[in-house]
DNA sequence: CCTGTTTCTTGACATAGATCAAAGAACGAA
DNA sequence: TTCGTTCTTTGATCTATGTCAAGAAACAGG
């Protein structure tokens, strides 16, 4: 369950997580309230209504926040994936059931500690305001897909997005082929793209024989031709792809 | 197009807006730095990838955001009511073209002043970012609306947003018949539930019939049972409508 | 008051995506 | 290896919502 923690020097995440902004003394107040803790794929982290007595960080995997309705119809409001940060300093109640979609090692501060530090440490704050503005940017982006995008320009989108944050991950050199693994089911995909699971797969089908992408089993995604993928997805920017 | 700004003391919003957790001091430091700026129903304030030299909070009126596509498809991705803030400390370029949907009054503040005050007031970084946290909230909760629900729960989900709204701002007793001014046309409304014009229109239509909702003229709506329209709605919670 | 413009409603028909159904892969356990 | 899951694909049909079209209501200006 839990796990031996990384020193934040060594952090993967150190450069873009709630903590990038802190200097080294910050650094050591923060490292002395953490813990890590895995959950593997299918895991519940939280559930809606339950009292979460802990912030984190994704350090590695995948974890989604979704919304569900009385009779069952299911709706992915977050992707989270490393760097990304879980709770709200200042609730108590989740709002959202938080699972593992892959296996998920996070970075957890106990909530009142972290809150405590945040009122000494401006940088946190300071951090914690630019993600949540990035988040709304993001949801905000993911409210045109869903009201507006075709469902092939959904999948599109999906994988667009999937493959920017890969490549920024890996360091891909611009224009080459980008390959990568996909988080999600096709169900969980569905639920993510306000479709079903069957036009899901239909429509990966349609990319795949139309050349837009090549599959390599049923997870892992082979893009010759990013920006073919960004047009199918009905983008008109890249969305930073190339920054 | 400019106009005299109201005192921060008698300011409607003044226990809402960013401001409203700074003490005296930092109240005066602001109100040295702001100015209200009026614009007329219809008016863009902001095109998407301009630059706005300015951040504020929205005094009295309704201001949309929304994404387009360049066939034109369009959704709207935020309906900022009275004491939302518009912009983004920290970036320069726009992201969504925002539009007056009614006459709306704005009570601005230069970017780079405002920017060099939150760095010196803690205060109004907290308060930006609980306003952050809970339109992010805003947004997760209308990405299930766009994604799940049907045409007639999405006519009755928005209903139900400017219901309460209004009732917190005219501080309406519970259990009594609401009533309210629709600030969209249905084009608009369209644009924020991902719908076209007409099924919005029949959708009013039938709600109507129904005796969900009465309406005088097209604008203004009466709710005579609110616990109605929120099951119409298809949401499990009211929203946090009695409190 | 008339007239043009914008906004809204309603009807007839078309279609993208949902639903229902069956069967093919992939994978782990015994 | 075989069996039982779970995940995925594909087909046939249905339906909610979009599209196209016409006209009604509201409103502003002359």
């Amino acid at each position: 369950y839990k796990k031996t923690s990384v020193a934040c020097s060594e952090c993967q995440i150190r450069n873009r997580a709630v903590c990038s902004q802190c200097n080294d003394n910050e650094l050591s107040n923060l490292e002395k309230i953490k813990f890590y803790r895995t959950y593997s794929a299918g895991q519940t982290i939280a559930l809606t209504g339950s009292e979460m007595d802990f912030v984190a960080s994704v350090v590695t995997g995948v974890a989604s926040l979704s919304q569900t309705m009385e009779d069952g119809r299911t709706q992915m409001v977050g992707l989270m994936l490393p760097s990304d940060f879980l709770g709200r300093p200042g609730r108590e109640g989740v709002m959202y059931d938080v699972v593992a979609t892959t296996d998920v090692t996070l970075c957890c501060f106990r909530r009142k500690p972290f809150e405590e530090l945040m009122v000494m440490t401006p940088h946190l704050t300071q951090r914690l305001l630019e993600i949540t503005l990035d988040e709304l940017d993001a949801a905000r982006e993911w409210m045109l897909v869903l009201g507006r995008k075709t469902a092939r320009e959904k999948i599109a989108s999906l994988f667009a997005i999937v493959a920017r944050r890969y490549a920024k991950l890996h360091k891909t050199p611009p224009n080459k082929e980008i390959d990568f693994e996909l988080p999600l089911t096709r169900d969980a995909m569905s639920d993510y793209l306000g479709l079903t699971l069957e036009t899901v797969s239909r429509q990966i089908s349609a990319l795949k024989k139309d050349g837009i992408i090549k599959l390599e089993g049923k997870r892992h995604i082979v893009v010759p031709d990013m920006e073919r993928l960004i047009a199918e997805a009905g983008d008109d920017a890249d969305g930073g792809f190339l920054s």
